[in-house]
DNA sequence: AATAGTTTTGCAAATGTTTTCATAAAAATG
DNA sequence: CATTTTTATGAAAACATTTGCAAAACTATT
């Protein structure tokens, strides 16, 4: 079967090969009840023999689905995007569709390029990362009818509909967290917030929170740290080796929080006894760190499946439309 | 600019909003060079107007390549093949190709499937991981000409170019330093085999560079842990709790080889200095963990990126075709 | 101003499908 | 067996582009 490497085979091929018209090899692939059985089989090895795949792109221009779903996210270097992706795939993949993946590294201005090209490609959907994007994506967004969902971040009042979960209480939850055992001195530690609404988002409400309840962060207590297990680990060393240093550190995701707990120790310190260290996000693996860590867990698997399914169901019945943000609500994860 | 929401913005749309005819339009974005700047500049303001976005599937019935490629991984859990597809993507994005990404969970048969698929959309190349692959999937790809690569690992003799690592070459190294340490009494763990070569490939050469060196392992001591932190340090403990136990453990992976580091501190031993444990395969972010642990580490970036070239010049020049295969060494990383 | 040469444009055919409509074949009905 | 109904097939138009070819519009040359 199948080696007509010579060149083209298409449906025309195909037909020929059968005896049949073209319009009768399309039916065999699209309506296979309305072709007799025994023609059936004549196209069905004739398709064998020629080699035949099917063109999508012929279809697609038909205004036939094309079966592919643009994801962009920020990177896939940090687990807990790839775990969504994963988990996203997954889905859609059980329901014949195929992802289009591109990163734009936390630059938002690329997101609009690499939105274009997803629509060059007529893919039937889109899901972006995050609340937070250029008002140039939002109008061409706009401007298209074809699906969007945000996800990873859940708001009720997002310009499309969001699926993901609550930054706000992902915040409060660790800091209330933090004020119940009893911490008035308490640090934090976030990535870059530039160009990362969730981060933002999330030390935002960590320091509400704390001033709620009469707890003012000095400002050098407030770190900036990117995404690195070794940069964290020197950072939280500065802060913990000083004289007047705090007794908790609220890290804006588990590697961060994983760096201050070598940070910690490293600095003789012992977690928990010493210091209090917790995270927000926690990523596949993170549970198995030791000294365990406590976190705030995003649910990154259920926030890929319900994103796949929610756009995938938008994508079938486009009458009914999305079905409205979903809050996967994060959950508090106490260990030690 | 940009909003007819309203119905199909096609070439012809444009075209009439310009006063040129479509084969203008068509030739304003292929060449470019071949109209005169008035009449661009009034397609320009037409395709700015009307919100046109092109269609690349209309594109590809012309034979016109389709700007994907396809990109088929075990999974995107791990991160190591995360960082090899993100490697992967930005190398390819930045010559415009957008990548289809699917994964298959280590069952081969479904490999087939998902290549078909990639195949109806018409993907201008394929990369696979690993060299291992159902024999229908060579026989398909055999039928198209379209260019593969096998990517993760390394070998001379590939059925297609493979850009990776060679198994061989870690699987030697570590299991040589274990030796050179001194160590007789040695034990290993690796994730199932079954449908893993890559796995297979270094358990097997481990074996080999030990049994040549007259160190014969016990049956008892060839661990099978899937890949989980837990299971890991749980069959780890179990190994070193007994009262006749290996001095060395050398692991398949790093996510293994952190389980047992921790199975190994629960069972009161110190790293290094009451046994030894080492991993093949270091990924991002493992050089951080603590205690530091030894590995052989397999170049996923670098890997990512020379399958990204390799495929997009062996696309963009099909006469020259593809390079041959390259064996990104992998690097001896000696922690404490 | 007429001619030759060059650049720019439009027409029409082609690409690989799907789909509507009409016709042919088969089955059911009298 | 003739007629009606149903089912299966084919012809041709449609989809959104690209492209070879020829015509038209300029430029340059005398």
């Amino acid at each position: 079967m199948a080696d007509k490497k010579s060149k083209k085979v298409d449906i025309v091929t195909v037909s020929k090969a059968a005896r049949v018209s073209p319009s009768t090899v399309s039916r065999y692939f699209n309506h296979p009840e309305l072709v007799k059985s025994a023609t059936r089989k004549k196209i069905d090895t004739a398709v064998r023999r020629t080699g035949y795949i099917r063109n999508r792109a012929a279809q697609t221009i038909h205004g036939i689905r094309s079966g592919t779903i643009g994801v962009l996210v920020p990177t896939l270097d940090h687990a807990i995007f790839a775990e969504v992706v994963q988990a996203f795939s997954d889905t859609v993949a059980s329901q014949g569709f195929t992802i289009l993946l591109a990163s734009h590294g936390y630059d938002l201005h690329r997101e609009y390029a690499i939105l274009r090209k997803f629509l060059e490609h007529r893919v039937d959907g889109v899901v972006l990362t995050g609340l937070d994007h250029d008002d140039a994506v939002f109008q061409l967004l706009d401007s298209q009818e074809i699906p969007c969902v945000l996800m990873w971040n859940y708001s009720a009042t997002s310009r499309y509909p969001s699926i993901g979960a609550d930054n706000e209480q992902a915040g409060r939850l660790i800091a209330e967290h933090v004020l119940e055992l009893g911490h008035r001195r308490v640090a934090c530690m976030f990535p870059p917030t530039h160009g990362n609404d969730r981060a933002l988002a999330r030390r935002n409400i960590v320091l509400t929170t704390l001033r709620a309840a009469g707890v003012e962060m000095p400002e050098e207590w407030m770190l900036e740290t990117v995404y690195s297990i070794s940069e964290s680990k020197r950072d939280s060393k500065g802060l913990f080796s000083k004289n007047n240093r705090p007794t908790a550190l609220i890290c804006g995701n588990d590697v961060l929080a994983t760096g201050a707990l070598y940070g910690a120790t490293a600095s003789g310190l012992r977690v928990p006894n010493d210091v209090t260290v917790v995270g927000i996000g926690d990523f596949k693996g993170s549970s198995e760190i030791e000294p365990a860590l406590t976190t705030v867990r995003l649910p990154a698997r259920r926030i890929g499946q319900e994103a796949g399914n929610a756009i995938v169901s938008a994508i079938i019945d486009p009458a009914t439309g999305m079905a409205g943000s979903l809050n996967c609500a994060p959950e508090f994860v106490e260990r030690r």
